[in-house]
DNA sequence: GAACAATTTAAACAAACGTTTAATTTAAAC
DNA sequence: GTTTAAATTAAACGTTTGTTTAAATTGTTC
């Protein structure tokens, strides 16, 4: 879409960190400024105010967020097998987008903003829909049980997954995750193992 | 714990909603007094700070929050009753609590106030604990599976009614729940459903 | 009802906020 | 090299923020 320059891709870098790390109200324009390394009059030159700022970096992180899933539909796998790596591509997505993850749901709770989020929901729609298809033709081929609520699956792993990275603090006391790389690395072993189990039980067949 | 008078209680009725709005850094001052029909100054008077206000509201909140879950361990029911007692209590105390859910999740993910959010996990710790024994009872019994990972049940179902909340406006689009009551209705019957299906779906012993 | 403490108020406080200005420097075009 | 546009700066703008003050009101005690 709209290209940044330099000084512009610097700036978004910092409202990234600073908006995950203390909100967008808590993040202020001279703190971003100072991070990115610019003159506070920068922000407003290049994007208008603080709140379009926000909206170009939405815009811009979600753009990158290509459909990537798209492609497993298409792969020659096993229901089962799509629905493992449907669920391995959630999850590094949201891995390698987690400062985003944590300023949308923000923004999303928030009554505070009518902030426009289709770029955002738009992705989330698409990414159900392509479950929904997998899930569906599994049940036809007699894969998956059926009696089972499609829409809240996504839920379900995205939910798991975004509880645990917003109660670090609490695991890491209770399960001694006291390292940066253990609290990942619980994420991409351990919970993933538990998310792939409690799916692959919800949707197995038992006959 | 500590008594609270009448205003006290107006402000901390107001400050529970703003909070969960607008965020602690959106909320204002001025307007949790103004919608407490109380002066400016009287948050200052009796609760010391902003800070301690928010401070006074979590300890206040999670001190009535008391271990209500803990009886079901004693209650004469099958292993399989007692765990979807303990998701219907989950879930009725976080839609009893939904504000202060709100903000605590927020206040826990945002790296600026290290406030003491020690009453919070207490409880977190000590449901997390009666989930265990009830699941370890059952495995003993065996009811329930082994090689599962206990400490991660209750992040999916914490998890799940978290994010179905936060992201109300995404649902409210793609399942047509316009209403608040709608909305509501959804979660103490399909999503309810579809958390027990999954739960009972993992801990199920095939043999 | 006088004396005292607790409550409530309007006003003011300094600090921080997002934003704008007007001047200056850098870059591009001819 | 002059001209024009873009980028960058420090300073100031008017608000809003959380908090405090000092005066006024209310409640309590004897």
């Amino acid at each position: 879409m709209t290209e940044f320059n330099d000084k512009q891709i610097e700036i978004l870098n910092a409202a990234e960190k600073l908006f995950a790390e203390e909100g967008f109200d808590g993040a202020s324009i001279r703190t971003i400024a100072k991070l990115a390394n610019v003159n506070i009059a920068m922000i407003s030159y290049y994007f208008g105010s603080k709140e379009k700022l926000l909206e170009a970096l939405i815009i811009h992180r979600t753009s990158t967020m290509k459909v990537q899933l798209e492609n497993i539909s298409r792969e020659d796998l096993s229901p089962a097998d799509k629905v493992e790596r449907l669920i391995d591509l959630y999850i590094s997505r949201i891995n390698a987008n987690k400062c985003m993850y944590q300023i949308m749901h923000f923004e999303l709770s928030t009554k505070k903003r009518i902030l426009n989020m289709e770029s955002f929901m738009t992705i989330k729609k698409a990414n159900s829909e392509i479950f929904k298809r997998v899930i569906e033709d599994g049940q036809q081929k007699g894969a998956f049980k059926a009696g089972i609520n499609i829409d809240m699956i996504p839920v379900t792993i995205l939910g798991t997954i975004v509880h645990f990275r917003t109660n670090a603090l609490f695991f890491e006391q209770t399960l001694g995750l006291t390292t940066e790389e253990a609290f990942e690395s619980y994420i991409t072993n351990e919970l993933t193992l538990h998310i792939k189990q409690t799916i692959k039980a919800l949707l197995a067949n038992e006959n």
